[in-house]
DNA sequence: CCTGGACATTGACAAACATCAATGTGCGGA
DNA sequence: TCCGCACATTGATGTTTGTCAATGTCCAGG
């Protein structure tokens, strides 16, 4: 791709990249900075578009700077799972292994700081506080995962459609508002298919459909289309989700 | 605890540890070494010891060294979900934040190489090669947290058993042979209670009951106690776990 | 503007599972 | 050795969910 190395840099210098303050680039020094502004470039990838098949040799890494990255896993059987979404800010790709345990497909049009993966090992290895700051971050990560799995493992559907639900109008909150109407009612935002969302829970189309419209005539949400929610009833969904306030804004704030 | 202290070094150096050839420790530099040995200590802990509370202030952190610790996450309506299991030479701990965001049970005894988690903390930043180890392992961890998620999610009681079951029975090999007699069938050890490993599976312990006794019908494994099974038909459990035997074969390595 | 195809919803039914309750089993302490 | 208690199993039953099939809806491309 030769117009991808055209595009280096069109993010100006990292320090002004939109998601510098969230990345771990932001704990780089200014001599490590100018050599990850040497050595990334922006990539776009249209939806639908397989990034990084299961199993395929992993060769490429970076930070997404917009839209999300769906992580997926397909079992011998045919059907595959979802077992992580990246947004803005996270970091795309698996270090330090040969292949990639996982397909990374883009559910919406993304743009990507992408980097060659083992240039950026090599610039990790020289820079312990970057590497250090990777660290942590998959620390959290791991924390993140795993309570997400308790989430889908031991909850009813009901209960997992209203953790997302919630846990999405947290992530969108301030972003999305009708006519810029700061008193009317949140929008929640969530760009994947229907059966996305179900791979992602761990059921199935039909079931997830049918819990959206039981929570639509319950006037907890309002369906305004396949994508976007306005969310009538905070405190019944909360309720649906069966965690409470302070779980789901920890988990909303990863 | 005045004896921990003087319980430091039982495992002579660590070089002669029993898991050190596969725990971070392994690429310490002599240096390195001999500093683990002065900030770690030897402790135990009895079956049920919950070791760290969910929620509580992070203070030891370390490798285990024999038995298994459960790793589990209670919600708010009481029931909770066991979101991983750590084995002999499995990192044990949550480093880098100030409180743990699960807790620890000891599921057998224990046995701990322990460390101040500062403590260890700050030898890590002094010493970029173990941290470095330490981010591969977690990069692992991440990998096998999501496939498991991806096993529990979508596939049913049976088939989570016999994955359960077949994969323990992968990493007891060469453990347990009835009687030293290398021909019979192979012993499968799952210390673990019931309600563990049905709160592992995300079921109930009757619906696991229920499944164990069905492949104890159909020959498949034959219950020795509640603790001990032995493989009766390896490729019929394969079968049922529905996974292929490389995907097994590749959980049971981490 | 119309149309085709992908996606979402709805319905009917069967299978899997949780729940509640009772019974069986094995282990450790008196 | 016996007893009691925790744990495991079994049974009966109702709920949830997956599956198969049909219908409805939305959007892009002609």
């Amino acid at each position: 791709m030769s117009n991808a190395a055209d595009l280096a840099c069109l993010c100006g210098k990292c320090t002004s990249c939109v998601i510098y303050n969230r990345s771990v680039c932001h704990v780089a020094s200014p001599e490590a900075m100018a050599q990850l502004n040497r050595i990334s470039h922006i990539r776009k990838f249209a939806r639908g578009t397989v990034i990084q098949g299961q199993g395929e040799a992993s060769d490429i890494v970076g930070n997404i700077i917009e839209g999300v990255v769906k992580l997926s896993s397909a079992s011998a059987n045919g059907d595959d799972h979802i077992v992580g979404l990246l947004f803005p800010s996270d970091f795309f790709g698996r270090l330090f292994a040969e292949e990639s345990r996982f397909a990374y497909e883009a559910v919406t049009d993304v743009t990507l700081c992408a980097m060659n993966k083992s240039g950026f090992e090599r610039f990790l290895i020289d820079h312990a506080e970057v590497e250090h700051e990777m660290l942590k971050a998959k620390l959290d990560e791991l924390d993140a995962v795993r309570e997400w799995a308790a989430i889908t493992n031991g909850h009813t559907t009901m209960q997992r459609v209203a953790t997302l639900l919630f846990v999405f109008s947290l992530r969108s909150r301030n972003q999305h508002r009708e006519h810029g109407d700061q008193s009317s009612n949140p929008v929640v935002h969530v760009p994947l298919s229907r059966r996305d969302i179900a791979d992602y829970l761990g059921t199935t189309p039909e079931t997830l459909s049918r819990n959206i419209q039981t929570l639509a005539r319950a006037k907890v949400i309002r369906i305004i289309n396949a994508k976007y929610f306005e969310l009538l009833n905070a405190g019944e969904l909360i309720r649906h989700s069966g965690e409470s306030r302070e779980d789901l804004e920890r988990i909303a704030a990863r």
